[in-house]
DNA sequence: CGTTGCGGGTTAG
DNA sequence: CTAACCCGCAACG
C-alpha cells in the first residue's frame, strides 16, 4: 500500500498513521491511484492524483456528516443486485451501481433486472462490512496537498459497475438500445476495471469511457467466440471483428504505456508470474514531487489543515500516532485514536475480491440479456479482451477468474491491509511531511494495528508506490519485511444477506444506508419475492433460463425497457472461491489476508485493535495471503484478479447464454459467500452483516472502540 | 438529473 | 460520547 511512512513505522508496528492523527506522517512516497481499496487502507496520495482529490472511489461512496471539517467522511452505499441473483449470459452477476442521490437511488430500486431473461428486479445488496455498518472512507488533505485517505472495513458485496459505466448508461439511456445492454455493463464494468488499473492513476470516467471504447474498438467483437459484440448492430462501436488478437494490442497501448500503473497493468495479461510489476519507481515518484510543488494549497480542501509541511517526525513515526486523534466524525470529541495499523499495503484493494470474482465472466454478450439501453456494448468487447487475455493466461479457471485482472477482481482477497500506508519519510521530506492537524474524525480508530503491512504493499504497493520513495526508500525495510501483513480478505462474497430485497411495490426504500437492520428485513422479503415471481411464472426465476416461455419473453421485453439503466455485471463474486483456487502466484507477492481480519477484521481493526492485529499479522498473513495470491494471479493487487476471471468465462461465455454458465459462476459465488461464511463465523462480532441487526446492534462497539477523539465543530 | 460537499439535527448505543 | 443517519442546500456538470 501505500505510500511508506518513514521507516519506521512500517517496520515497526506502529506505523501507521491515523486520519485522526494530530501529526501527519512524513512520506516517502506517495501511493497509487485505487479505485477499489478495500478493508482497511491507508493511503497516501500525491497532490497530483485527481482521483484522490476528487475523493473517488469505485465503490459506490456517498458523503456522510461527520461534523468534522477537517476530515471527508463517505459511507458505502453498497450495490444494486437482481432480486433473483440471476447471472448473466456471460456469467457475470447483475452490479449495478447506486446512485449516490437518495432520490436516485430510491427510482433504481425496484427497477426490472437488467437481464432479459431475468423477471427480477433490481435491488440494493447495501454494504455492512464494518461491523455491520457500511464501509467508510475518510479523507484528509495536508497544506501540501498530500490527500491522505483511510478506508475501515471490508466490503461485503460486489463491486458495483464503475462510474464511467453507470454515466455511460445513463447518457445513454435516453437514447436506444441496444442490444445487452447488460451485458455491457458486465463487460464493461470489467473493462473499465482493468482499463483503469491498467492506466493506474489516470482513469477517470471520462478517461474510463474512453477507454472502453477504444478497447471495444480493438478488440471487436470475437469472433466467433462468444462475444458477439454489444454494440447496436447499426452502431457498431467495437469494430468487432477481432478481438482477441487485438485485444492485448490494445490494452497495451494504454497500460503499456504508462508505466505500470502497477497493478494493472502488466498483470493482466501476464500470467501470474509477471506478476510483479516493473517496479519503476522512480518517475512517478518524480512527478508527484514536481507536482506537489506545483499545486497551489488552496485547491486541496481543507481537511488536513495544514500544517507545512515539515519534514517532520519521519521517524516517529509513530508517529504520532495519533493521539491526538479526531474523529472524523467531530461530533464530538476527540479521542484518539489509538493506534494506528497498519497494514499493508498492497492491497489496497484486498476486498475486493468478490467483486472482482464476479464477473466478469462474460459477458454477456447475449441479446437476450439486456435490455434495452445495453448501452453498453463497449464494454463487453472489452471483456473479452480482457477476459481473452485472461483466459490465456489462467485459463483454467473459469472461474472468475480471475485472475488476471486486477481490476475486479478480488484482488485482493488478499489485499485488503489496511493501512498500510503511511510511512513516513524521511526523504522526501519535503513532500510530504505534514502535520496534520488534526482533525478529527471519527474512526480512524483503526488504531492499533501495527501490523504492517507493506509487504502487500509491497506487491501491490510495488506497484503502488511511486517512485520517489521506491528510489530511497528502503524497500527493503518495508517489503521486505513482511511479514506482515497483509491482510487479505477474501471476499466474503455477501450473501445476500445484505441485500435489500426489493419488496414488489411498496417499499422502495434505500437500503443501502445504514442500518444492518433494516437489510434483514428485506432478505426475507427476497426470498418472498423469488417465490412469488417462481409461482407466476413457473419457470426459474432466473433468466437466465434458456427456455424462457414467451411470456416471460414478453415481460422481459417490456422490462428491457426499464432496464435500460441498469448495469449488469458478471460475476463478480465467486470469484473468491476461485481465487483461492487459482494459482496464486507466489505468495510473496500476495498479500497476506488477514482473514480475520478482514471481515470481521475490520472491526478488529478498527475496532479492537490491538488483539485484532496481533492475529492479523500472524494469522492472516500467509494464509490468505498465498490464497489470494494465488488467485490473482496477478499479482499482487488484488484486484486485479478477479477482474480477469470474467474473461475466462468468456470463452466459455461463448456460450453465454447457457444456463451453465451462469451456474458456474454461481458457484463461484458461493463459494465466496462460504468463505465468508467461514470468516464471518470466525468472527462472531460482526454479526451485523449477516443477520440482521438492527442498526447497531452488535458490531458496532467492536467498531467503535477504536475511536477516539475528535473534534467536534460542532 | 445526478454528483459532491456542507452542515444542522436526531438518535441508538 | 460516538457514530450513523436523515434532510436540505448549494455548486457544478
Ligand atoms: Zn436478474
Ligand atoms: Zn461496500
Amino acid at each position: 500500500m501505500s505510500a511508506t511512512v518513514a521507516g519506521n513505522q512500517q517496520q515497526y508496528p506502529h506505523q501507521e498513521w491515523d486520519i485522526n492523527d494530530a501529526n501527519i506522517p512524513l512520506i516517502r512516497e506517495f501511493d497509487e491511484w485505487c479505485d477499489w481499496t478495500d478493508g482497511h487502507v491507508r493511503k497516501v496520495y500525491a497532490p497530483s492524483c485527481e482521483e484522490a482529490k476528487r475523493h473517488a472511489s469505485g465503490w459506490a461512496m456517498r458523503n456522510t456528516n461527520n461534523h468534522n471539517v477537517a476530515i471527508l467522511k463517505k459511507s458505502c452505499l453498497g450495490v444494486l443486485v437482481c432480486s433473483l441473483k440471476c447471472t448473466l449470459p456471460g456469467g457475470g452477476k447483475v452490479h449495478m451501481r447506486p446512485a449516490i442521490c437518495d432520490k436516485a437511488r430510491k427510482k433504481q430500486q425496484g427497477k426490472p433486472c437488467p437481464n432479459r431473461q431475468c423477471m427480477g428486479r433490481l435491488q440494493i445488496h447495501a454494504c455492512r462490512g464494518h461491523c455491520g455498518y457500511p464501509v467508510t472512507h475518510f479523507w484528509r488533505h495536508s497544506a501540501d496537498h498530500v490527500v491522505f485517505f483511510q478506508a475501515k472495513g471490508v466490503h461485503d458485496h460486489p463491486r458495483p459497475e464503475a462510474k464511467s459505466t453507470s454515466e455511460a448508461r445513463r447518457s445513454i439511456s435516453t437514447g436506444r438500445r441496444v442490444r445487452s445492454i447488460a451485458s455491457s455493463l458486465d463487460i464493461e464494468a470489467a473493462t473499465t476495471d482493468k482499463i483503469e488499473r491498467l492506466r493506474g492513476t489516470k482513469r477517470r470516467s471520462s478517461e474510463m469511457l474512453e477507454i472502453h471504447q477504444t478497447q471495444v474498438a480493438n478488440l471487436g467483437v470475437n469472433e466467433n467466440s462468444s462475444f458477439s459484440c454489444s454494440c447496436s448492430p447499426f452502431e457498431c462501436v467495437c469494430g468487432a471483428g477481432n478481438a482477441a488478437g487485438n485485444r492485448r494490442l490494445s490494452f497495451s497501448s494504454y497500460q503499456v504505456p504508462q508505466h505500470y500503473n502497477h497493478h494493472s497493468d502488466l498483470h493482466y495479461g501476464q500470467p501470474a508470474e509477471h506478476q510483479q510489476a516493473p517496479n519503476h519507481p522512480g518517475h512517478q515518484a518524480h512527478y508527484q514531487l514536481s507536482q506537489l510543488a506545483q499545486l497551489p494549497a488552496n485547491e486541496a480542501p481543507n481537511y488536513w489543515p495544514n500544517q507545512e509541511a515539515s519534514t517532520i517526525e519521519h521517524s516517529s513515526l509513530g508517529y504520532t500516532h495519533n493521539n491526538n486523534n479526531n474523529n472524523s466524525n467531530s461530533n464530538n470529541n476527540n479521542n484518539n485514536n489509538n493506534n494506528n495499523i497498519a497494514l499493508n499495503a498492497n492491497g489496497q484493494e484486498s476486498s475486493s475480491g468478490y467483486q472482482t470474482a464476479t464477473g466478469y465472466a462474460t459477458s454477456g454478450y447475449n441479446d437476450d440479456l439486456f435490455a434495452p439501453e445495453e448501452i453498453f456494448q463497449l464494454d463487453q468487447p472489452i471483456r473479452a479482451d480482457f477476459g481473452m487475455v485472461v483466459a490465456a493466461n489462467n485459463s483454467g479457471n473459469s472461474n472468475n477468474g480471475s485472475v488476471g485482472n486486477p481490476t475486479t477482481s478480488r484482488t485482493t482477497p488478499p489485499t485488503l491491509l489496511d493501512l498500510g500506508s503511511g510511512t513516513i519519510k524521511y526523504e522526501a521530506p519535503e513532500f510530504v511531511a505534514q502535520t496534520w492537524n488534526q482533525l478529527l474524525s471519527e474512526d480512524s480508530s483503526s488504531s492499533q494495528v501495527s501490523v504492517n503491512q507493506q509487504q502487500h504493499d509491497n506487491n501491490d504497493s510495488k506497484s503502488q508506490t511511486f517512485g520517489a520513495a521506491a528510489a530511497y526508500a528502503t524497500p527493503s525495510a518495508n517489503a521486505s519485511f513482511w511479514n506482515n501483513r497483509a491482510p487479505q480478505q477474501q471476499e466474503n462474497y455477501p450473501s445476500s444477506g445484505a441485500v435489500a430485497v426489493y419488496e414488489p411495490k411498496s417499499k422502495t426504500q434505500l437500503v443501502s444506508s445504514h442500518s444492518p437492520v433494516a437489510e434483514v428485513a428485506a432478505y426475507s422479503a427476497y426470498d418472498d419475492y423469488q417465490q412469488q415471481m417462481v409461482k407466476s411464472y413457473g419457470t426459474s426465476p432466473t433468466s437466465q433460463s434458456p427456455d424462457q416461455s414467451p411470456i416471460q419473453h414478453h415481460r422481459q421485453y417490456r422490462i428491457l425497457q426499464e432496464r435500460l439503466t441498469y448495469g449488469v455485471q458478471q460475476t463478480p463474486t465467486t470469484t473468491t472461491s476461485l481465487l483461492t483456487i487459482q494459482s496464486q502466484a507466489s505468495p510473496a507477492e500476495s498479500a497476506y489476508y488477514y482473514q480475520s481480519n478482514t471481515g470481521n477484521d475490520r472491526c478488529h481493526y478498527s475496532c479492537d485493535d490491538a488483539a485484532a492485529r496481533l492475529q492479523q499479522q500472524q494469522q492472516q498473513q500467509h494464509h490468505q495471503v498465498n490464497v489470494n495470491n494465488n488467485m490473482t494471479s496477478y499479482t499482487g493487487d488484488g484486484q486485479s484478479t478477479v477482474d480477469f476471471a470474467p474473461y475466462v468465462d468468456y470463452t466459455l461465455v461463448g456460450m453465454l447464454c447457457s444456463p451453465e454458465d451462469e451456474e458456474s459462476s454461481q458457484q463461484q459465488n458461493q463459494h465466496q459467500h462460504q468463505l465468508q461464511q467461514q470468516q464471518q463465523l470466525h468472527h462472531q462480532h460482526h454479526q451485523p452483516q449477516q443477520q440482521p441487526q438492527h442498526h447497531h446492534q452488535g458490531f458496532p462497539r467492536n467498531c467503535h472502540a477504536p475511536m477516539d477523539n475528535y473534534v467536534a465543530h460542532h
